[in-house]
DNA sequence: GTCATGATACAG
DNA sequence: TGTATCATGACC
């Protein structure tokens, strides 16, 4: 599978959430090869964006990593218990990323399924099924992704980012971002991408 | 639908 | 020292 290389991330974090749908994530841990498909994202435009982390170049130990170049893995811990996985986009100084929201599990199905619930992935419900990894935290759980993987290089070999099944065709639905009561304004920006009819989407009617 | 959970950031 | 958060699971 093709590894994207780093040009592919120098853009604009709404370009690159679009152009992130459909792709692998794949993270090797302990001798696992864990691969999931991306089916939502979310982009923070940074210091211009009022729901970002980096608004008003907000620039702490947490966010730092989006100063950087593109192309590196920010993670950060919400409401004191789950990780949320972040792109980070454009350029240095343009502290803009993407948020991953959901993926659909591809590979090794059952570390996958016993990360999540301690049980094979044949005994799971469908309803646990759909629930493995359709939210940015239940999707880091399912990939063992955590804040050790801070900073990590999207174009590395431990946490990477590759091209997906090209032939597969998909239509893109665009909606609010969720979660974002605070932002004023920009609760209302269309920077929410999903897969149009996959059924790991958070939240598949907004 | 409601609620508890808790690391991080920030205001004061 | 208090308050809010790019969420989830367990409840009703």
């Amino acid at each position: 599978m093709q590894k994207l290389k780093r040009n592919f991330y120098e853009k604009d974090s709404i370009t690159l959430a679009r152009e992130l749908l459909g792709k692998y994530i794949i993270h090797n841990i302990n001798g696992e090869e864990l691969i999931g498909k991306i089916v939502e994202t979310e982009a923070y435009m940074g210091p211009e964006d009022k729901a970002a982390h980096s608004y008003n170049n907000r620039r702490t130990p947490r966010t730092e990593i989006m100063y950087g170049p593109a192309g590196y893995a920010y993670i950060f811990r919400i409401y004191g218990m789950y990780n949320c996985m972040n792109v980070v986009a454009a350029h240095v100084d343009e502290p803009q990323a993407v948020l991953v929201r959901a993926i659909e599990p591809i590979s090794e199905l059952n570390k996958i399924s016993i990360r999540r619930y301690g049980k094979a992935y044949d005994e799971l419900k469908r309803s646990q099924i759909i629930s493995l990894s359709n939210g940015p935290g239940k999707l880091c759980l399912a990939l063992g992704i955590d804040m050790s993987n801070y900073g990590d290089d999207l174009c590395g070999d431990r946490l990477y980012i590759a091209e997906g099944n090209n032939d597969e065709k998909f239509d893109i639905v665009t909606s609010k971002r969720i979660n974002i009561d605070y932002a004023e304004e920009a609760i209302h920006y269309p920077w929410r991408f999903y897969i149009k009819g996959n059924k790991f989407v958070s939240k598949p009617h907004i």
